[in-house]
RNA sequence: GGCUCCGUAGCUUAAUUGGAUAGAGUACUUGACUACGGAUCAAGAGGUUCCAGGUUCGAGUCCUGGCGGAGUCACCA
């Protein structure tokens, strides 16, 4: 454009697209946004922009314009050439170091339940988030803040010591942190028995007649009282609360019964992250963390930053962001959420130094990371502008909104089990295993299975909520991780067969086919997928990447043989595109946390 | 009610970030193995991209106003 027309232009302002199936070509430059400068019409820029080119880049054989779109055909020599440098290349699409750190935190649970349906999305756009941002050239550090105290666990702390019997884990046949979660949802059942007396009661029914509003039925009334309830009248509830005092003030006993309910959690955790393939780098427990940011809130408040109520709470005033008045400091002086929100982060960064700290936590928290990242700007934190919120939408079930308390959650273990199990009976159907010991088969299936949970639910972009429908789940055909895997298996199997081959018989293979050339501009495209992957938070472009991959190659290989054909020439180079894309599909699928077997 | 997000084939979804005739999967109908793996491929049908305006050479995408759904607006986390 520069030559032309004699004015420079921003290398953004140039869209340069991938050519659309139905015109000649490999690339398409808009031309539209040039007809101010150039003054001449879209076509006429088109022609001299694509007689330019063709004589300033090799690379470019001819062109095309069609309505304003210039189409560029790149040479066959250079796909072929591509596909002979890279080809081998296990680690291709993965950038050198960029000297940058990125901390992503994701799945954080709760200790008082097993992991769930919701944790499971989460947990896979973590690990896939920093897998991607591991490939796309920066250091990563994967770290989950465990959520050990509080009320919750005190609710199963509680149903066990009351209602527990001195039973464990072994002794019903639980696994651990299931054994802990039933307490839990005891504690909740017991808590609605009490509570559904008490409404009946004669100070119940007092206070109904004299807080409901106008026309408000007593069920609407108590539903909407259960909070001030459990927190001001409900022995329960107020046995749990003394209990929390008890562990804030370092009660011995109590502090035992933590560790001993706590201790189950963890050993149930840890398998299911095992189960899942995820790992790691580090462990922030809450209850090492809860008390920090204070220091941050007395600086910030000489700072003038934040400002002092009368009753000594403290605030920060967000209205010029939109975002409202917001407390970081209880009138008792006491930390809120927020406050320990502000101290992890500043922990982190000493710990780690990382610029930039992706928080994968599901949207219903959007406004809280608003706030929370407005704040640590107006502190000055050095890594302000590298925080990221990764939110994701929730999970519903066909049958509605997953409700813990109310135990119509999708337990985690439970559905591996049962895509696995979909699986097995799916590759024993087949026998393609037979031959293959017990375990063997075992870990195949398991990868399938798992290809087929993951990917399910990773091919749909984050912020998207979703229905999670278990039947279509399983399924193993379609748009899906098995699809992809089976592509992989396919390649495997062909280049088994082919055995020894010499790559160099490609170079005589000289005119490529349509398809040859678009699955080379694809695994062309994969690097800068990386990055702009990273750069979205978006692990679902990976997946849909992959399949798009895997749909090119069934293709190309039920319309193309590649040991028998025609030459030795084409065999050798069709075995190196195999090759190549066994290579790309691996990776990328690596990144989402789905492994690739040889068999299946 | 304020703010934020979402709305695309019956269902699940994509669209290179404003580009060409909106692309897949599924379900339905039909065809392809004596084959390098049929967990595959091919064909058909399925769309007023929630509605109405606007900006633009060009809008599923941006702006305004509606409609529908979700989340949030705690001295809970």
């Amino acid at each position: 454009v520069e030559q032309l027309y004699g004015q420079a232009i921003a290398a953004d302002k140039v869209t340069l697209n991938e050519t659309r199936k139905e015109f000649e070509g490999d690339f398409t430059v808009v031309v539209f946004p040039f007809t101010k400068m150039a003054r001449k019409k879209p076509d006429v820029i088109g022609e001299e922009l694509g007689t330019y080119l063709v004589g300033a880049v090799t690379e470019i054989k001819s062109f095309n314009v069609i309505k304003g779109f210039l189409n560029l055909v790149i040479d066959d020599a250079y796909w072929a050439s591509f596909l002979k440098e890279h080809y081998a290349n296990v680690h291709y699409g993965v950038h050198p170091s960029n000297g940058r750190k990125v901390m992503v935190e994701f799945s954080s649970p709760n200790t008082n339940k097993p992991l769930h349906l919701g944790h499971i999305r989460n947990i896979l756009l973590g690990w896939a988030t920093a897998k991607i941002h591991e490939a796309a050239g920066y250091e990563i550090q994967k770290v989950q803040i465990i959520n050990d105290r509080g009320i919750a666990i005190c609710k199963s702390m509680l149903a066990w010591e009351r209602f527990g019997e001195e039973a464990t884990p072994e002794s019903l046949g639980m696994k651990s942190d299931h054994f802990v979660g039933h307490f839990y949802v005891l504690f909740e059942k017991k808590f609605q028995e009490e509570y559904k007396a008490w409404q009946v009661s004669p100070e119940g029914q007092e206070l109904f007649a004299e807080k409901a509003k106008k026309g408000q039925d007593d069920t609407a009334f108590f539903k909407g009282f259960k909070n001030t309830y459990f927190n001001e009248f409900s022995t329960l509830g107020k046995a749990a609360k003394a209990m929390l005092l008890q562990w804030e003030a370092g009660d011995e006993a109590v502090i035992a019964l933590w560790k001993k309910m706590n201790g189950w959690v963890y050993a149930g955790f840890e398998v299911t992250y095992k189960d899942l393939g995820v790992e790691f780098d580090k462990l922030y427990y809450e209850s090492n963390t809860y008390l920090l940011g204070k220091d941050t809130i007395e600086k910030g408040l000489s700072d003038q930053i934040f400002y002092q109520k009368e009753d000594g709470s403290v605030w920060i005033d967000l209205e010029d962001a939109k975002l409202d008045h917001k407390l970081v400091l209880r009138s008792d002086g006491t930390s809120v959420y927020m406050t320990q929100d502000i101290g992890t982060a500043e922990l982190r960064y000493q710990d780690f130094g990382a610029e930039k700290m992706i928080y994968v936590v599901a949207d219903e928290q959007n406004y809280h990371f608003k706030v929370l990242f407005e704040i640590m700007k107006r502190l000055g934190a050095p890594y302000a502008d590298g925080l990221h919120h990764l939110s994701y939408g929730m999970v519903d079930l066909p049958s509605g909104k997953m409700k813990s308390r109310e135990g119509t959650v999708v337990d985690a273990d439970d559905l591996m089990a049962e895509v696995i199990g979909e699986a097995r009976a799916n590759s024993e159907e087949r026998g393609e295993l037979s031959e293959l010991t017990t375990a063997e088969q075992t870990e195949i299936i398991r990868a399938i299975g798992l290809a087929a949970l993951k990917f399910f639910i990773i091919k749909v972009q984050p912020k998207k909520r979703m229905t999670f429908d278990p039947k279509e789940s399983v399924d193993m055909q379609g748009q899906t991780g098995p699809y992809v895997q089976n592509a992989y298996v396919r390649i495997r199997s062909v280049l088994r067969k082919a055995g020894e081959w010499n790559p160099a018989l490609a170079d005589t293979y000289t005119s490529l086919e349509t398809i040859e050339k678009d699955i080379i501009a694809q695994i062309y495209a994969f690097p800068a997928l990386i990055v702009q992957a990273a750069e979205d938070y978006d692990p679902s472009a990976v997946a849909n990447y992959c399949y798009n991959l895997a749909k090119l190659y069934h293709k190309f290989y039920h319309d193309h043989s590649i040991l028998k054909a025609d030459t030795e020439g084409a065999k050798a180079f069709r075995l190196m595109l195999s090759t190549a894309l066994s290579n790309v599909l691996r990776k990328g699928m690596e990144l989402l946390g789905i492994e690739m077997p040889e068999k299946m």
